[in-house]
RNA sequence: GCGCUCGUAGUAUAGUGGUAAUAUGCUGGCUUCCCAAGUCAGCGUCCCGGGUUCAAUUCCCGGCGGGCGCACCA
């Protein structure tokens, strides 16, 4: 195989290295939009989420997990049930697929389609005598796309899989604001699977149809999300902003301003709201995203899903899809609490404040990421080429092993056995060892950078004597000598660093 | 979903109406070997189904999957 910087290379080396693998499942020919990770994806993975989850607690969030199966009413309720599902028809001969509603306004600018009955748009295509613009043909039977994945559990009860985790939060309202004793905020977060039976699903990982989320929740008063405490200790964090005016006079390059500035210029409404687009940046560094492939768009008004009041997108540049999304920040306002309280007739009018008697339903502000595409983008905007060298420059602690420990020559049962001792202490002190004996020792190097493991250890002729070991840095291939007594703190503190 | 195009070892590709190749990879051996060395031995492939044919990985049809364009993307 050819080494070029090219996004063959990078696309191959994900499945070689068993980063991710799919469609699957492959031995039957795969099933569009479903992957898998190899033990290196989900080492990468885990690596994450560890982070995340410690930099949540340090932000005060705690963590719920629920059922990713969902009865009706939920989505009712939710207003997926309505939003999800799109008028569609096809044609008769040529079985193009058309968004019913979209059509129709298309070719009947002047008339309101929204909210009209399938029906009642079928009346309108008759009376128009509209056919497919491809062929010619009449269209079938408005029929529904549903872009929730229905099953049926127990006997036959409809239910389905939720196309996000958030709702499935919402619904645990009335414990979590017992078990938080009614401090406000409560920060709560949740990642696991979501489904979206996407109609086409391309772009590998980018758009699944089963796919991770890690999706955080602020319930909050209205008061609190005007003045905000946390707020007030990152106001001054500079943010590169993109909002939709800009992005209506053709700018496309981000302004780099104050989240306090952005507030007094109306950019953003509301200081809390600030603050999560504050968290998801402070993850997003966190993986060590180099600063210029990171923007933050806001959404224009017909781009905001049916929940949203405001809705930007954290996105990050990629060599392969351009600007992606990877965490969209909402102000779902009231909007999933009122709901449920209705359909499920709770009472969610809560006092948030000092005096008990003044009460109000909370206001939500949502901050979801996709995990997958975190992925996708710490692979790709990490993999570098060098003079024929492969290398991923991960973050040293997200990398799938630490430290790599290698015997100089296999063919020595002394060095040999001298390498694994180390790796186990190193295993021993919990520290993610990888051992490898095989081929040439500059092979095994290439290996690991291809992993982009941050350190290899080789053990020579040398260290029978002397008790010290080759440490290589990933970057600079630059090897220094180091006694073995004190190599886990030596590791420890370096992934500190 | 529509149109175009593609589908060959783990990866990247070549090729063919008579079941296949190159590179790399992988396994084992030799080599005191610090950045993909050499050497020997070995491993592994024609997406699935149907049709045409004496014979199909190759041609035809259908399916599945990928890429691109359109549509879709709450």
């Amino acid at each position: 195989m050819k080494i070029e910087n090219s996004i063959e290379t990078f696309n191959s080396l994900v499945k070689r290295r068993g980063f991710i693998w799919g469609p699957s499942p492959e031995i039957y020919g795969g099933f569009a939009g479903f992957y898998s990770y190899g033990p290196a994806g989900m080492a990468l993975k885990n690596n994450i989420l560890e982070l995340f989850r410690q930099e949540c607690r340090y932000f005060g969030f705690g963590e719920v997990e629920c059922p990713t199966i969902m009865p009706s009413i939920v989505w009712e309720a939710s207003g997926h049930l309505e939003r999800f599902i799109d008028p569609v028809m096809r044609c008769n001969k040529c079985n193009t697929l058309y968004r019913a509603d979209k059509f129709l306004q298309e070719n009947l600018p002047d008339l309101m389609i929204d909210g009209l009955s399938f029906e009642e748009m079928e009346k309108l295509i008759n009376k128009h005598e509209l056919t497919c613009p491809k062929c010619g043909n009449n269209f079938q039977k408005i029929e529904e796309y549903n872009l929730m994945l229905k099953t049926s559990v127990g006997n036959n009860v409809t239910a389905y899989l939720r196309p996000e985790t958030a709702t499935t939060t919402y619904l645990l309202f009335n414990r979590l604001d017992q078990d938080a004793r009614r401090q406000y905020p409560i920060k709560i977060y949740q990642f696991g699977k979501a489904y979206r039976n996407e109609i086409s699903p391309r772009q590998g990982v980018l758009r699944m149809r089963s796919f991770d989320q890690f999706e955080l929740q602020m319930f909050i008063s209205r008061e609190q999300e005007m003045e905000f405490v946390d707020y007030e200790e990152v106001k001054l964090n500079k943010l590169p902003l993109l909002d939709w005016k800009m992005q209506e006079k053709g700018i496309d390059k981000t302004n780099l301003i104050s989240l306090d500035k952005a507030i007094k210029d109306k950019i953003l409404k509301k200081p809390a709201y600030a603050f999560c687009l504050y968290v998801a940046h402070y993850l997003i560094k966190v993986l060590s995203i180099p600063e210029e492939l990171i923007r933050f768009r806001q959404h224009s008004l017909n781009e905001r899903a049916h929940y949203a009041d405001d809705a930007w997108d954290l996105e990050i540049k990629t060599r392969q899809f351009g600007w992606i999304e990877i965490c969209g920040i909402h102000d779902r306002t009231d909007y999933d609490l009122r709901r449920h309280a209705e359909y499920s007739k709770q009472n969610f009018e809560i006092s948030m404040g000092a005096d008990p008697n003044i009460k109000e339903v909370p206001q939500v502000l949502e901050i979801a990421f996709g995990i997958d595409r975190i992925i996708y983008t710490l692979l790709e905007t990490t993999f570098n080429v060098e003079e024929g060298r492969i290398i991923l420059k991960l973050n040293p602690n997200l990398a799938p092993n630490t430290v790599a420990v290698f015997p100089l020559v296999r063919n020595k049962e002394n060095i040999r056995k001298f390498a694994l001792k180390i790796h186990r202490e190193l295993l021993e002190n919990r520290i993610g060892s990888f051992y490898d004996a095989a081929g040439s020792i500059g092979k095994r190097y290439r290996r690991q950078d291809e992993l982009g493991t941050k350190w290899c250890i080789t053990i020579d002729y040398e260290s029978l004597d002397d008790n010290c070991i080759t440490l290589r840095d990933r970057d600079s291939m630059e090897q220094i000598r180091i006694n073995i007594s004190n190599l886990s703190e030596i590791i420890k503190k370096k992934q500190r660093e």
